[in-house]
DNA sequence: ATTCGAAATTATTTCGAAAATCGCATTGAC
DNA sequence: GTCAATGCGATTTTCGAAATAATTTCGAAT
């Protein structure tokens, strides 16, 4: 199902289930497939033009990642969100990806310096260009950025923490996507981002672990004060709904 | 997919392909189906007496697991070991668990310490019979070892550590098998389950981590002596058959 | 009016055959 | 003799239809 060994995300994509999988998952991450969505086998053929075999193997793939949810003979939908998974995703993911960035740190070589650097560069660089605020131009961002953290942690010798720090940070991403509706932080993630880089490549283990830590405790702020706000905007809306008498459920 | 909610493992599978998912990953982890053998599909629906589509959804599952690899276009294999998988992934476990620990020895109530102590009693009295040192009760004896971590963790409230723990937790399981048809280990698992109630129902965090860490690294120990022994064979046999020119690769 | 149960409808799941792809061997060219 | 191209057999992947399970609807009885 998938194109090389196993890893990862942009490499391409060999069967239609695989494809189907990333499509999917680039929907449900976006937010174009909000939580709770059912994902039903008619509407999802029709809208991404395939058969149901790979379809059924890209949904089940997907409940591997948790980013869908199924429940037997009754069909598959996208998994929820709330703030108590937010805080957990986070928790989780500062646990492992400050355990794999001090690995990192202390086995990286030349080449992976070299690499922190260029994915450093690019997601810098795509920076200048985040004002715009066009949903494209993040999607581009948050890729580079997801290369940026990867190159970070890949040189701590671990599949377990480097798959497991990408299941996260997809998570990750879909509540900041989510969150961005509600509203375009103005945050300067860059500092944060360079601060990390200096304190990595100076080998300063514990510093960039405290950077890292503080970054994603910004990020979950930043989504939580979003999330917050959203439910207080729904739960209004229900209100309204229910006081009109058109509620169904 | 799934019977329940998303979760775990022995709740009753309600489609083929689940039932079939959880039949592979028995033999997998039993090593019925030894790392890095091609899972063809023509052998394996007559081996589960199954069609293709259920077969398929239940090998993309497994390699969501990590139990099995897929390459597109080529099929699946069962993923192989080693002796840097298994260091990383004890390790992993290792600091999944720890954390996990150190919540629920936090956050646990009375109901937990029940679970707790139940499970520890179900697995104490399966281990009086485990002499007899027969397959089918190595597998129980291992159902009851999960239920106790599973136990200890349960109180956490982290759905992430709980789910990427029990992830790991499997892939130790199918290491411990494997090696186990290397060599009965004399090792008294007992006590040292027995030392970590006692530090977890005394809310003794650190002691718990400490005896946690010993548990596994004790595991670790074990089961690298015999997978290099296993290796050693392996390339013996190699060698033996070279000479006798019957290589086939 | 309400609840219970059986048919009808809708959806998921599975099967069996067709299509696409890969690995290998054979052939032909340089 | 080596190497590239082509065709064949084997295998995986995908499609479309049948089977199976869940949900809704409708009617009858309390």
């Amino acid at each position: 199902m998938k194109s090389e060994t196993d890893n990862d995300n942009t490499t391409v994509a060999k069967t239609i289930a695989d494809q189907t999988y990333q499509h999917i998952r680039r929907d449900i991450i976006s937010g174009a497939l909000p939580p709770g969505t059912k994902l039903a086998m008619e509407m999802l053929t029709k809208r991404y033009d395939v058969g149901l075999s790979p379809l059924r193997e890209a949904l089940v793939k997907l409940t591997g990642d948790a980013l869908a949810v199924a429940e037997g003979q009754r069909g598959f939908w996208v998994s929820q969100i709330s703030l108590d998974e937010l805080q957990d995703t986070m928790n989780t993911r500062l646990l492992i990806e400050t355990q794999a960035l001090s690995l990192a740190i202390e086995k990286g070589g030349p080449e992976w310096e070299r690499a922190v650097n260029q994915a450093y560069e690019e997601l810098s660089s795509l920076e200048d260009h985040l004002k715009e605020s066009d949903a494209a131009t993040f999607t581009r961002w948050e890729s580079a950025n997801r290369r940026f953290h990867e190159a970070l942690v890949s040189a701590c010798g671990s599949k377990w923490l480097i798959r497991l720090r990408s299941m996260l940070h997809y998570h990750s991403e879909r509540y900041r996507m989510i969150s961005l509706a509600e509203a375009s932080v103005e945050r300067d993630v860059h500092d944060e981002h360079e601060a990390i880089v200096e304190a990595v490549l100076g080998r300063k283990t514990l510093r960039a672990c405290r950077l890292t830590e503080l970054h994603l405790q910004r990020t979950t702020d930043v989504v939580r004060a979003a999330l917050e706000r959203r439910d207080e905007e729904l739960l209004s809306k229900h209100k309204k709904r229910s006081r009109a008498g058109k509620s169904r459920s």
